[in-house]
DNA sequence: AAAATTACGACAAATATCGTCTTATTTATG
DNA sequence: CATAAATAAGACGATATTTGTCGTAATTTT
């Protein structure tokens, strides 16, 4: 085996374990404890992190978090990075910005002068359009942290009605309409409450707490499979125009059935509790919608257009 | 210099240029042609994309959109590849689908069992919500790469008023709301339109032009930057809560002066064409916000209340 | 036909690598 | 305080690899 594969296999070796001694990688790769040490030294001279500690019980112990071995990718695997990237970029705040920005260095820095220039025209291509939000949210890459680690937080919250302090354990981030949410474990109450990352005004770290915790997948997946409450079935009668220039999710999941060239009845199944809400959406139609039934939402109506 | 370092910085010179010779090689990096050439079968063997032609004017020429050289990232750039990669799954469409895939894996393959349970625990952590859609947009990467390229594209499109036949060349791709939009430069009618990806439905690649046309970003920037038509001064008095509720976007850019615990007084600059929207707006509201100025306004909201 | 180029085999010289041995140092353990 | 288990590193000869030179062949352009 020449020394190039050797070195480049110890290094993966080494990255799978935390700790190990010279004798230990001699038996592995078959060579001497000295050409063991040998290559160490060259690895370090690479950039390879490590530490030795001398003595009994010594060896050899990885760096965490630091390089890990090198990684060929493809020009069109490069540009996908680059194209998630510029993506995300439209954020006020995301985690890991540092971390984009030298991976997008170390990604161009390297190829010739026309590939860059046509990884970079990716950037001029794309973009997201998500609503501007111009509250900080600095604390995000704390809270995405501390979800994975299941991390204590103590912080102050701008809540509904007033300013509170809270304890509590991330179980992830979300955004939504440009804004980031976490729900989060209180420990005072001991349920999972949402937050909103920007509403909080000071945040401290605590220890990392043994709880055992869904993750923000399940809790979504759980809230959105909750049966609806007091499911009533409504009908209204549409514009199609309207419907077609309007992109709510509202009528991504309800049922239209078309009257003719113009008009149409749709039936959806919904919570009495969000009957509010409905009037509203038909209220900002004006007279391209028109609630059939049931009789309480249009008296809800009614009364609502009467205030 | 060690032939390890010597290959590598060999690839990291061949890849900038697109066409080199052995005698080149030798010269640069003081070693025969002879070891040159068996440096280069070395690499051949490494798969770096390169190709020879023999005889006179011959030479090594790279291949293109093949292996770059290779990176080393740390954890947390790893981290926030995955980041961002998990970030965008949401979409039912994206371009570069299987290459996020193949970097994923990649990423992963080579780290220790822990952090890869580490690096993978950031997938369930992550969220991003963004509205629904069922429509498929399967043309998508073929119209983010003909925006690159500047390639005409043919395409039935289903517009407002049925399915009309297109040649176009876009000029980028942008998503909102959960849509793919792209902008696009009509060959027949000689100005930029607006399109969204999921109303093609067919489409056929045509040649590259050399037309000069503004990329995405540009022809955004100008976009919003167009001076308001008739503008004309709005005023609402809004109810506090009915804003905190509510994540419109129309709110982030107005001037709200509180008048007490409840109530607020709201200025806004808008176009006058605007005005059918700002009163769905406030009819949406209901009694908890209220027209002050223009009458206009004030009019066109009590004749759509009496629809 | 000549020149420029890749391709590759053979072989000896140059260089690098490796194992063994050695010495020194550090640290934990009993 | 001696001992065992580690790292650290120098010296040196044996072995392995790399390199340069030379030679031959093939291909392509001029």
């Amino acid at each position: 085996m020449s020394k190039m594969k050797r070195l480049i296999d110890i290094w993966l070796y080494i990255n799978r374990r935390k700790a190990f001694t010279a004798q230990e990688l001699a038996e592995e790769f078959k060579v001497s404890t000295r050409t063991i040490q040998r290559d160490l030294l060259e690895l370090t001279e690479m950039g390879v992190p490590f530490y030795s500690e001398v003595g009994r019980n010594g060896g050899y112990s990885m760096l965490h978090g630091e390089m890990l071995p090198p990684v060929s990718f493809t020009e069109e695997e490069t540009a996908s990075i680059i194209f998630t990237y510029e993506s995300l970029r439209q954020y006020q705040d995301i985690p890991y910005e540092a971390e984009i920005d030298s991976v997008m260095n170390k990604l161009l820095a390297q190829v010739s002068e026309p590939l860059r220039n046509k990884l970079a025209s990716i950037q001029k291509h794309i973009f997201m359009k998500i609503p501007h939000r111009i509250e900080k949210t600095p604390y995000l890459k704390t809270i995405f942290r501390a979800s994975i680690t299941n991390q204590i937080l103590f912080f102050s919250y701008d809540s509904f009605d007033g300013r509170k302090e809270k304890t509590a354990i991330p179980i992830g981030i979300y955004s939504e309409h440009g804004y980031w949410y976490f729900p989060a474990y209180d420990l005072n109450n001991e349920r999972i409450n949402l937050y909103r990352a920007d509403r909080i005004i000071e945040l401290r770290e605590g220890s990392i707490s043994k709880t055992e915790l869904p993750h923000l997948k399940q809790w979504l997946k759980e809230r959105s499979s909750t049966p609806i409450e007091n499911p009533r079935e409504i009908v209204l009668r549409i514009n199609r125009k309207a419907v077609r220039g309007n992109s709510n999710p509202f009528f991504e999941f309800s049922k239209t059935v078309w009257e003719n060239e113009n008009t149409g009845i749709l039936h959806q199944c919904v919570s009495e509790c969000e009957f509010p809400y409905i009037v509203s959406l038909v209220l900002s139609f004006g007279a391209e919608a028109e609630i059939i039934e049931p009789s309480e939402l249009r008296d809800l109506f009614i009364s609502r257009l009467q205030d």
